[in-house]
RNA sequence: CGCGGGAUGGAGCAGUCCGGUAGCUCGUCAGGCUCAUAACCUGAAGGUCGUAGGUUCAAAUCCUACUCCCGCAACCA
C-alpha cells in the first residue's frame, strides 16, 4: 500500500467546460484515483476552480454580477457537473480561498527573500473607458503586416505574425471598442526563472520515464531563444490575490494582484489545506501530503493536464516551489493529453462549439461518456469525437458486450434455477482455462492502469468482458441444462461470479453501472481480485441476486441524428 | 528554415525506441448458436503503412528531402 497524491488541472471559472476539457485532465485523473483506491492505496485527489484574471472579470461583467458572486455561482455549477460525471475529488476547492491567498503571499515572500523576485517597470496599454490595463490579446487593431482589421495585440490571426500592441494601426479595446488608449508605465514583480534554469533542467533530466509530449515541451522552453525567460507574476487588476508581504503592504505594489498563473498551481497545495479544514483536520493532515519534511517523502504525486498546461507545471510551478527553499513536494509524474476534436474541428469554449458537460449529462448518463472518452483518450495524438463513432462504440462495448452479458446470465439463471446462485455440479478444464486467461488479462489491465495507459487499459477491460461471452458460447449452459442441470448450475454459478468480478474491475471506468451490478448481485464486496479462482467462488451457492434492468440502453439512430443536428452549430 | 505531435485496409487506433511473414476494435460478407438488449460466438474479404529517394539480405520501423493535418509560440488561461 502506497500513498498517492493526484491533482487534475484546475478548470477556469468562466463557464461550463466541454468534453475536450473533461477528457484532458479531470476524467483520466479520476480513473487513476479510483483505480488506486480500488487497489487499497491511500489516495488524496484534489481539484479546484481557477478563478482569477481578466476573463473572470469580463465574464462576471457580462453576467451583470459582482465578480466574487459570479465565481461563487460558477464554482457551484462546476461542482455539480463534476459530481454528475462522478469525479471523485476528495476536495473541490477554489483558488480564491483564504488558504490560497495566504500560501501564495507566503511563497512570494520566500522567493523575494531568496533573491528571485525582481521589480520591473514596463509599459502597458491602458484603456480609459474600461478603467483597466489591457492584456495584449484584448487589444484589437489593423495588422501592419497584412492589413487584417481584427488582429490582436499579441498576434495577427490572419497572417500569424507576432505583434506588439503598439504595432497595431488604429488600436482599440476588444472589451469596449474604445480607442481611448494610452501607454502607461507600471511596475510589476518578475520571477527570475532564468536563475533556476540549471536546477530545473537537471530536475527535468531526472524524469526519464515522462512522456515525450511532456518533456519535449519543457525542454523547448528551457533551451529556446536564450533559455527560460523571467516571468511577470503580478497584474494590474482588482480581482485576485493582493500583492502583500504576508498581510503587510508590499511597497510599490499597492492595488496589484498576483497573476493568475502564479496563484493557480499553488491552489493545488492550498486545496489540501481546504480539504483538511472541510474535514475538521489539523494542518498535519494535509502537510503529510505536501511537505517532504512532514511525511510527504514517500508520497507519489501525479498530475494530469492538457498539453497546453505543460510549461506551467514543468517549469513555472516547480520554479516557485524550488525557489522558496522550502521542502514542498514536487510532482513525480505528469500525464499530459492532446486534444479531442469535434467533427473535424476544435471544441471551443469561446465559440460554443461541441458538446458541453451540462448538455452531455442531459442526454445520457455519465457512464456512457466516461467509457467513450476514456477509451478514446487523446494520448498519442489528437482524437476525434464523431457521433457515428460514439454511437457505434458505446452500443457495442457497453450494451452488446457488457450489458448483454449480465442480462443473459441473470435471466437464464432466473428462468432455470430461480434468483439465487445455483448449487451442484463441478467446474472442469474449460473453467480452468477461462480462469487462466482472465488472470493473464487482469494482470495486463493492472499494468496498463499503473502506467496510466488509458486506451490500452480500456481495450484490455473490453477483452475481459468478451471472455465472458466466449465462455458462455463455449459452455452453452442452455444446452448442458438438458443433459445435466448440475453442470449447467456450475457454469452459471461461475458466470454470476463473473458479473461481480466485472463490476469490481470496471468501477474506475463506469462507477455507476459497477454499483448497479454489485447491487444486483446483492454484495458490497468490491475487493480487488487477487487470485482469480477465489474471486470467482466469491458468491456461494444459495446467495440471492436480482435481475437488473437493462444496464445500457442502446443509442438509436434517431437519437444520434437528433443530437448530431442539435450540436452541429454553436452553443447559444 | 520558430517548436512539437500526427499521416497505417471504409472509420478509429496499436505496432516505429531495440528493422525480419502488417495487428486490434468497429463496419462489411458468410457460417454457428438461440440463454440474452435483432444481442452473442466463429471465419472470410479488404492495406504496395502520406510522397520521393537512400542504407540494408530485409524498412511501417533507420537516414534525407518534401506534402498535408493539428496544436503551441511565454500578456487567453
Amino acid at each position: 500500500m502506497a500513498r498517492h497524491l493526484i491533482t487534475s488541472a484546475i478548470p477556469y471559472i468562466n463557464g461550463i467546460k466541454h468534453l475536450g476539457n473533461l477528457v484532458g485532465s479531470q476524467l483520466p485523473a479520476d480513473l487513476y484515483a479510483r483505480y488506486l483506491r480500488g487497489r487499497g492505496h491511500e489516495v488524496l485527489f484534489l481539484c479546484a476552480t481557477d478563478e482569477h484574471g481578466t476573463p473572470a472579470e469580463l465574464a462576471a461583467a457580462k453576467a451583470g454580477k459582482p465578480v466574487a458572486a459570479y465565481c461563487a455561482e460558477m464554482w457551484q455549477v462546476q461542482k455539480d457537473l463534476a459530481d454528475g460525471f462522478r469525479l471523485s475529488f476528495d476536495h473541490f476547492g477554489r483558488s480564491s480561498s483564504e488558504q490560497n491567498r495566504k500560501l501564495t503571499q507566503h511563497l512570494a515572500v520566500k522567493l523575494h527573500e531568496n533573491g528571485l523576485i525582481e521589480e520591473v517597470t514596463e509599459k502597458q496599454v491602458y484603456s480609459k473607458a474600461d478603467g483597466r490595463f489591457l492584456p495584449d490579446r484584448y487589444i484589437e487593431g489593423t495588422c501592419p503586416n497584412c492589413g487584417y482589421e481584427k488582429a490582436r495585440g499579441d498576434q495577427c490571426e490572419n497572417c500569424t505574425k507576432q505583434l506588439d500592441p503598439t504595432d497595431l494601426i488604429a488600436p482599440r479595446s476588444a472589451i469596449s471598442g474604445s480607442t481611448e488608449l494610452e501607454v502607461r508605465e507600471t511596475k510589476h514583480l518578475y520571477l527570475r526563472q532564468s536563475k533556476m534554469r540549471g536546477k530545473l533542467d537537471g530536475w527535468i533530466d531526472s524524469k526519464t520515464d515522462w512522456p515525450v509530449l511532456t518533456t519535449s515541451i519543457a525542454k523547448k522552453w528551457l533551451h529556446d531563444e536564450g533559455g527560460l525567460r523571467d516571468r511577470g507574476i503580478t497584474r494590474d487588476l482588482d480581482w485576485g490575490i493582493p500583492v502583500q508581504f504576508e498581510g503587510a503592504p508590499w511597497s510599490g505594489m499597492e492595488g496589484k494582484v498576483f497573476y493568475v498563473w502564479f496563484d493557480a498551481p499553488i491552489e493545488y497545495i492550498a486545496c489540501g489545506a481546504e480539504w483538511a479544514e472541510a474535514h475538521a483536520l489539523d494542518d498535519a493532515a494535509w502537510e503529510r501530503w505536501w511537505r517532504t519534511d512532514k511525511g510527504a517523502e514517500n508520497v507519489r504525486y501525479t498530475q494530469f493536464m492538457g498539453k497546453d498546461n505543460v510549461p506551467f507545471h514543468t517549469l513555472s510551478f516547480p520554479a516557485t516551489l524550488i525557489g522558496s527553499g522550502e521542502p514542498w513536494k514536487l510532482v513525480d509524474y505528469i500525464k499530459s493529453f492532446n486534444y479531442l476534436t469535434y467533427d473535424g474541428g476544435q471544441f471551443s469554449t469561446s465559440q460554443g462549439r461541441g458538446v458541453f458537460m451540462d448538455q452531455a449529462l442531459e442526454i445520457l448518463p455519465a457512464d456512457y461518456w466516461r467509457w467513450w472518452l476514456l477509451s478514446h483518450a487523446p494520448e498519442g495524438g489528437d482524437a476525434e469525437f464523431t457521433w457515428d463513432n460514439f454511437q457505434m462504440n458505446v452500443n457495442k462495448d457497453l450494451a452488446d458486450v457488457l450489458g448483454n452479458f449480465v442480462s443473459r446470465v441473470t435471466k437464464f439463471c432466473r428462468s432455470k434455477f430461480g434468483e439465487a446462485v445455483p448449487e451442484g455440479g463441478e467446474t472442469g478444464p474449460r473453467e480452468d482455462a477461462l480462469i487462466a486467461d482472465l488472470a493473464t488479462r487482469i494482470r495486463a489491465y493492472e499494468a496498463h492502469m499503473e502506467a496510466i495507459d488509458i486506451r490500452k487499459a480500456a481495450a484490455e477491460l473490453r477483452a475481459i468482458w468478451v471472455e465472458g461471452n466466449e465462455y458462455l458460447q463455449a459452455a452453452a449452459p442452455w444446452a448442458t441444462y438438458k443433459e445435466s442441470p448440475e453442470q449447467a448450475a456450475a457454469q452459471i454459478r461461475l458466470a454470476l461470479n463473473l458479473v461481480r468480478l466485472y463490476a469490481v474491475l470496471s468501477a474506475p471506468f463506469i462507477p455507476d453501472t459497477a454499483a448497479r451490478m454489485l447491487a444486483a448481485m446483492q454484495t458490497q464486496d468490491a475487493g480487488w481480485p487477487g487470485d482469480v479462482a477465489e474471486a470467482l467462488a466469491h458468491l456461494p451457492a444459495g446467495h440471492a441476486f436480482t435481475v437488473p434492468d437493462v444496464l445500457f440502453a442502446k443509442i438509436t439512430d434517431d437519437q444520434r441524428e437528433d443530437w448530431q443536428a442539435r450540436f452541429a452549430g454553436v452553443r447559444a
